[in-house]
DNA sequence: AACGAGGGTGAGCAAGCGCTTAGAGATCGG
DNA sequence: CCGATCTCTAAGCGCTTGCTCACCCTCGTT
């Protein structure tokens, strides 16, 4: 991770990556607007006014809407396939690792969960190239949980009839967090990212 | 149920309260194109042009392409809490309605996926007041499988620790079976329903 | 045969879309 | 002080959108 993804108290900077500045502003306003009314129900002049600029701007640093779209879906694969990828690499028991990957994940989903509106449900509106790119991610990150829960099948630890039914099962709950968590809930992030790991472990069998 | 609902030999006829004929292949018309690419992508030439008519056709069954959306959504709506209803009313263990509840309900997520695709996430792009009348039937809905829940924990069936945030997890896991579901996949509705009620179970703590 | 009612069409309107272009202003090395 | 470079804007092009309107065709009824 680069140096300008962090500020100097070492927290994420969300779209660090993203220079100029213009650029990162028109993109974070392209985010809130594809979340809020969708991709297709978003137009150049929302996103550009978003950003306090002129339609034009947008076209400076961007080619297309599409471009931007996708811009916003290859950092969110990204991020997501990193925590994914963290967990699954992290020390301690399958069931640990599990429960670190699911609350992690989930808390990613529920926080940033504008972002991950965008990245999950907008994957259509990409062109066939594009979309083939994520979909490649997806199952990346489908295959760091399907270890996860095979491992812990082999080690004894889950009692799991189907592992890549239960694999989908895991992720699909995770990622629809982003559908209905509202900030303006009465759960935390963190909460319910703790809930959810809690109910993973049981749908594996792990007795508490 | 009408008759008109039923085919001879019994079983669901889908869409068959909605007449003239003309206005139900549009409404099949719109279902499809609404599943495919969104609300806002498609254009009421797509949907007159799949059901073979003239673009002015459709309006004159529909007043608008957001009227189209509602009906869509309301009798997709009613079937939904149906299917959850007639199993939280039914008979059996707590354990047992809410096996019959899940598998159900995610059977018909995953057989009209393409119907449950815009049901469920193009909520949306419904005018306010028509949103509003769809989310009160979505409240209904979560109190059906939360009573399911509630019932079997004051029955010492379930050990639940969370009983609000488990059926929201509920709910959401078998409301996302439609996004991922595909035709030519390796299941059948019928065994996602059996996978997913089998989790279900665990989640709420039932041992087997 | 004449009629009224209602489903259907071809043409098209006003508005809004994604995107382009000509050029203004700001910045900077030489 | 110049020209080059880069960012951004005002204006607008060509096209598509949701929707309308004047008219036609097909009926069951009288």
């Amino acid at each position: 991770m680069s140096a300008a993804e962090e500020t100097p108290g070492g927290e994420d900077m969300p779209w660090g990556e993203v220079t100029p500045e213009a650029a990162r502003r028109l993109l974070v306003a392209a985010v809130e607007a594809f979340a809020e009314r969708g991709y297709h129900a978003t137009t150049t002049r929302d996103i550009a006014g978003r950003a306090g600029m002129s339609p034009a701007a947008l076209y400076i640093h961007y080619k297309t809407k599409e471009e931007l779209l996708h811009r916003i879906s290859r950092i969110g694969h990204d991020k997501a396939l990193e925590i994914l990828r963290a967990a699954a690499d992290g020390g301690g028991t399958a069931a640990e690792r599990l429960a670190d990957a699911v609350h992690s994940f989930v808390r990613w989903h529920a926080e940033r969960h504008t972002t991950a509106r965008v990245v999950q449900y907008e994957l259509d509106a990409l062109g066939p190239e594009h979309r083939a790119e994520i979909v490649e991610l997806r199952r990346q990150s489908d295959a760091a949980v399907r270890r996860i829960v095979e491992e812990g099948v082999a080690a004894g630890e889950f009692v799991v009839p189907d592992v890549p039914g239960t694999t989908v099962a895991v992720l699909s709950l995770c990622i629809d967090v982003s559908r209905w968590f509202n900030t303006q809930g009465r759960r935390t992030p963190d909460e319910v990212g703790a809930l959810y790991a809690d109910l993973v472990l049981r749908m594996v069998g792990v007795q508490k």
